[in-house]
DNA sequence: TGTAAGTATGTCAATGTTGACATACACTCA
DNA sequence: TGAGTGTATGTCAACATTGACATACTTACA
């Protein structure tokens, strides 16, 4: 993006915008959902290779059933937080999860 | 947890709890938290690198600045969402991530 | 000193996310 | 067939998070 004439009008504001911004944003929306969508598939794997119900699961995150079948689900009422934390309730271990980031890689850009 | 005498009382219900559940829950809490600060300072550090202000990380990520001050100052109103967001809208690289995952191993258990 | 750029903090209406519940569906076993 | 176990989906009040804004603090530079 120019910086040329907008520097002034932007001071503290920041809500410019333009073509570019729309497009690296797309790209960076993408990402995010990519990597989602890594994370959610890794927590139904590791709670099955636990041999983990999703009633299992739920107890030791505090949640419930239903909301584990959202997040494995992809329902996109499940924030990342979520995912996360099931991830972790699931005993997957942090190399796991950057298993999960690893394949996420394959699928951006 | 024993699964004995239990099961029968579960049945569709979840809400047992035990002292174990809650050291678990306490240790991924832990686990989550140092995940999000790792996160947090692989934010600032890839902003910073890149040379960015928190205006200007605002603007990519459609946000305010007030609230990217808030993502590097930890406030609990800042979603692991967000954080990631901000860390893909600063331009870190997924290895840049999976860098942050790997600090945190360190520091996890 | 002053002024400009960057950052921090408090607030809030709008919107997003949550556990909980009911209920339906799928499958296995007897 | 029916009972048991596991999973999926819709709903909603309670709660969490958001961008936006105002404003204060911090540096650096002249």
């Amino acid at each position: 993006m120019k910086t040329a004439k907008l520097e002034r009008l932007q001071a503290v504001g920041w809500k410019v915008g333009s073509a570019e911004d729309f497009l690296q944003l797309s790209d960076d929306e993408a990402r995010l959902v990519a990597l989602k969508l890594s994370l959610i598939s890794a927590v139904k794997k590791s709670r099955v290779k636990r041999k983990l119900s999703q009633i299992d699961l739920a107890q030791r995150m505090k949640s419930s059933q239903s909301r584990i079948a959202k997040i494995e689900a992809g329902d996109r009422s499940v924030s990342l937080d979520l995912i996360v934390r099931a991830l972790i309730a699931s005993g997957a271990t942090t190399r796991d999860i950057q298993a999960a980031f690893t394949a996420n890689e394959q699928m951006a850009d």
